[in-house]
DNA sequence: TAGTGGTCTAGACCACTTT
DNA sequence: AAGTGGTCTAGACCACTAG
């Protein structure tokens, strides 16, 4: 085979940009099932394997999902708006009400994988929380599941010398949250840092939160500070970046 | 070859687990070259797509990269800390900075892809801007290019009526920047809002910021708000995730 | 020039989903 | 039962990088 009918790019790049073309055109919507690998050896003569690669680079991308004996489908977006200020107003945890409760709206919240426990500081923990590494901490983790979708794990680190005896270190922390109860406990945060990034998942954290090829998740490691500055929380977020857009709101 | 030797998962996840584990253990370090596609054929038995396939698994994980004809390298970060509030802050580009400057300190920072132009607002804009589509506005669209390495591009859009006969409207916009010259202008930027994406970059974006395999980007879409609820400016930002974390500094 | 990763072919068997 | 994507083999030629 001599190749090349006078292009430059490698063909799965022309199939794909094809493709992406078909989409943004219209031709597929959200949700429609794109021409499968058998179908592009035919229209474009190319072997399996370029067929795939061509798939793969929308996937990669994020804007097709292949389902195993199904098809490749285009991708459908919905993300909350998290507000990043307004969702922990003292008001907000003040009411009673939790602070994810400002997210959700009216969709069906589900919160599982729940764990508390006591444990130590690693070094990262520590850093944030202004103490040695290996000073005893309550950790509570958890997983949020909208609609049957996970969209976000968190872990959160409290020094144990201030919750230990509280219901920080229960299961249910009761009304307001973690929160509420650190302000009865005289720590109530005033001031908060929050910190994040972007990266590709590890294969545990895409099995967590149940992403497509070509997700990212986002990061966000929050801070807690209470009045004289001292760190009171750290909580380490872990985000399906296709259900999330996040808003930060601010004065010059 | 009858194939699998009692393993359930797919060699190429199993030779990709091996590598990450010797990734973690330190056996290879930020800027260390792995085995290539012939090592691995070699040591595992498997066909050279079986090794690549290993091998794409780290580069899609953002774990490795690889440099064609050379090998495939563990990847290095570096983050720079971008800190949301306290660089929009008024005393930041009232004092004459630009407001970039608050994030680079000590590195070279070089500005291209410089455009500045007239144009009409698209539907994205104009709904943030909350005027019509078509309403004319002024394009101003550059790249940051930190140490060599392309981090960021932005594009910011601002109404036409307010900004055409000012210097906002010509290649330097002079010191302070944009804000400085809408304040200027009698329309000073009191209020600001972020919003905060991420996702897998097109290939014309991954170009742009040379960005490696399994690298996503954030997309930052910030609206200038004046005195009264006017905004007078969106600004749309694309970063390489492997060179930014986002700080957000707010009160309870 | 030797070695590397990038692209591509032409087969094969499997597990899964849908009809 | 038919069709789909997932995995894998065994070759090949190319462009690029390095010593």
């Amino acid at each position: 085979m001599t190749s090349q009918g006078g292009a430059r790019q490698p063909k799965y790049q022309r199939i794909a940009d094809a493709l992406k073309a078909a989409i943004r055109s219209g031709e597929y919507g959200p949700g429609d099932r794109l021409p499968g690998e058998n179908d592009l050896m035919a229209t474009y003569e190319v072997a399996r394997m370029t067929a795939r690669q061509a798939l793969a680079v929308l996937q990669n991308e994020g804007l097709a999902e292949a389902r195993k004996g199904a098809g490749v489908f285009v991708r459908a977006f919905r993300p909350l708006r998290r507000r990043g200020v307004q969702r922990l107003a003292r008001e907000q945890w003040g009411s009673g009400r939790s602070v994810w409760s400002a997210d959700t709206e009216d969709r069906e919240l589900v919160v599982d994988q729940i764990e508390v426990r006591e444990g130590t500081a690693s070094e990262r923990v520590a850093d944030a929380l202004g103490v040695s590494p290996g000073t005893p901490v309550w950790v509570r983790g958890r997983r949020f599941v909208l609609d049957g979708k996970p969209v976000l794990f968190a872990t959160s680190h409290l020094p144990a010398d201030i919750v230990a005896a509280s219901a920080i270190a229960q299961i249910d922390p009761g009304p307001g949250g973690t929160y509420a109860r650190l302000a009865e406990l005289g720590h109530e945060p005033v001031h908060f840092r929050e910190e994040i990034r972007s990266r590709m998942p590890s294969a545990t954290e895409a099995e967590r939160l149940s992403l497509a090829l070509g997700t990212p998740v986002i990061q966000i490691v929050r801070t807690a500070f209470a009045q004289g500055g001292r760190a009171v929380e750290v909580n380490e977020m872990t985000l399906d970046s296709a259900s999330y857009v996040l808003e930060y709101d601010f004065d010059a």
